[in-house]
RNA sequence: GCUGGGGUGGCCGAAUCGUUUAGGCGGUAGCCUGCAGAGCUGCUCUAUAUGGGUUCAAUUCCCAUCCCCAGCUCCA
């Protein structure tokens, strides 16, 4: 197979405009993605921002790239201090259990894991020796309180992401605690000076005794594995700003070069057309949703299916209509397996092609995911012709699920084979008994036992190349 | 208030200033099948919030109006 060809054009918040991708270095990718702030589980809208990523990196392997792959896991802030002193747990025992059901929580997503996970709590290190670079470069002051700020000021790029200028901000609004210790209403903390609320979460280091701020353990982190410039940074949208719009500050102040090359962030969701919210009762983690014995790989489907710069509009048919899309896809795999036709003369391979040409096309347009599936949903039609005609080989089979294969590496949504589930004995017999009635024409009591294989959750078809399980 | 993103068929969702405006899901009819399932084909589908304007041509550009959503200092 030939390797994609077309370039790969992102859509960067910097330039707000659609930009050829390219890495740094030939060949190779670094990105970042912020993660999650350990301190309850994630939901679903989280996980639309680790899918959109999850996509972004599947592609860039897709191409070729070797990707570099970091996500933070914000350990240390006001929740989940909070968060560790209502249970009565020291907060790496509580950010432990959260972090641990994150995990879980993407490896039933399918979600490739990062590289490294670093830990806010395991960088205060290198976190202070960045703020001391500002102190001493005159981007950070110290405040009354003994907290560090940011002078905004100071840094006249600031601004260039979120394209908010300083000082149009909301008058008044949701006003911190601490602000009046602050030069500008705009700066904000580098380092935090210990309060008794804080508890147990203090380190005592040069900065005196006290906690980080939220921005500079991006800062940190990302530059310590990914170097001070690197190529991609995503985030939801919400992060663009104040939190990106820092994280620039930051490290361009201390470094003086450029950061990130390209921004990438992800829209929200809504849920039955509403802001997600525990006020409207519409709030669902993963585990809700599983609990109700949705599949997590149709949730996966679900969440990506849309353009991940567009809102989508969660909602139960709609996951429901995830299921049966994928159901389709795993027929058309399982017609595949069993296929043996006498050949197409050169007709699969040109669809394989063509597909391969529009879905590569289709994602090389800022992952534009909607049309690629409509390339992949028109393929799967035109071989299930062939297919319907028994004109499709066992050689041109294969070839046909090599590349639903390569689509699935980017997709994530189907296995190569069905998972072979140990049938217990009983069932087995069943199987043998009905196919002995079949041969028998006792029709009766073959539907008879199909039926009940059901009730057990096995699938019983009979087709052309003869009868054919799988589970529910 | 300021800034930004949207409103496409029963539902979800692409694309595009001009031949038939993707695809999925759902419903329905037919083909196939012992039946069913899967699959295919047709129909649902004279769908582009509303009202104007520009143009040979707009759903796509412009203006106005209505509605939804987001950001505005620690929410993906």
């Amino acid at each position: 197979m030939t390797v994609n060809q077309t370039p790969f054009y992102i859509f960067n918040t910097l330039t707000r405009q659609k930009e050829v991708f390219t890495p740094i270095n030939q060949g190779e990718v670094k990105m970042y993605t912020c993660g999650p702030t350990v301190y309850d589980y994630a939901h679903i809208g989280n996980f639309r921002a680790f899918l959109f990523e999850d996509l972004l990196k599947r592609w860039l392997q897709y191409c070729g790239f070797k990707v570099t792959h970091v996500m933070n896991l914000t350990d240390v802030d006001d929740k989940t201090i909070r968060g560790s002193q209502t249970k009565g747990v020291a907060l790496r025992q509580y950010t432990g259990f959260f972090v641990k059901a994150f995990f879980e929580d993407i490896a039933k997503l399918n979600i490739e894991p990062a590289d490294v996970y670093p830990c806010a709590t395991d960088h205060v290190p290198e976190m202070v020796s960045i703020i001391k670079i500002l102190q001493a470069k005159g981007f950070a002051y110290c405040g009354e309180d003994g907290s560090i700020y940011y002078a905004v000021s100071k840094f006249p790029k600031y601004g260039k992401l979120s394209h908010i200028k300083v000082g149009e901000l909301k008058a008044g609004a949701r006003v911190s605690q601490d602000e009046y210790t602050k030069d500008d209403a705009q700066d904000f903390a580098l380092w935090k000076a210990y309060t008794p609320e804080d508890g147990d979460a203090f380190w005592e280091t040069d900065l005196g005794k006290g906690r980080p701020g939220w921005h500079i353990e991006c800062s940190a982190m990302s530059m310590r594995y990914l170097g001070e410039t690197f190529d991609i940074h995503c985030g939801g949208i919400d992060n663009m700003f104040p939190h990106h719009e820092n994280e620039i500050a930051q490290s361009e102040a201390a470094s003086g070069k450029v950061f990130v090359n390209y921004w990438l962030h992800n829209e929200h969701l809504q849920v039955e057309g509403k802001k997600m919210s525990k006020r409207f009762g519409n709030f669902y983690t993963l585990r809700d949703l599983l609990e109700r014995g949705y599949d997590p790989i149709a949730i996966r489907y679900l969440l990506l299916s849309t353009h991940y710069r567009q809102q989508f509009n969660f909602t139960f048919e709609g996951l429901n209509a995830a299921k049966s899309a994928i159901e389709r896809l795993k027929n058309f795999r399982r017609r595949l397996q069993d296929a043996d036709g006498r050949g197409s003369e050169g007709k699969v391979v040109m669809q394989i092609q063509h597909a391969k040409q529009c879905f590569e096309e289709a994602i090389n347009d800022d992952l534009n995911i909607s049309t690629a599936l409509a390339a992949l949903f028109d393929f799967v039609r035109e071989i299930n012709n062939l297919l319907d005609a028994n004109a499709v080989s066992k050689e041109e089979a294969n070839q046909t699920i090599e590349i639903l294969m390569q689509f699935n590496s980017v997709l994530g949504i189907i296995d190569r084979e069905e998972k072979k589930e140990n049938l217990t004995n009983d069932i087995y017999a069943l199987i043998q008994r009905r196919e002995a009635a079949r041969r028998t024409k006792s029709w009766k009591e073959a539907d008879q036992i199909r039926d009940q294989l059901k009730t057990l959750g096995i699938i019983v078809e009979d087709t052309a190349q003869g009868m054919r399980w799988h589970k529910e």
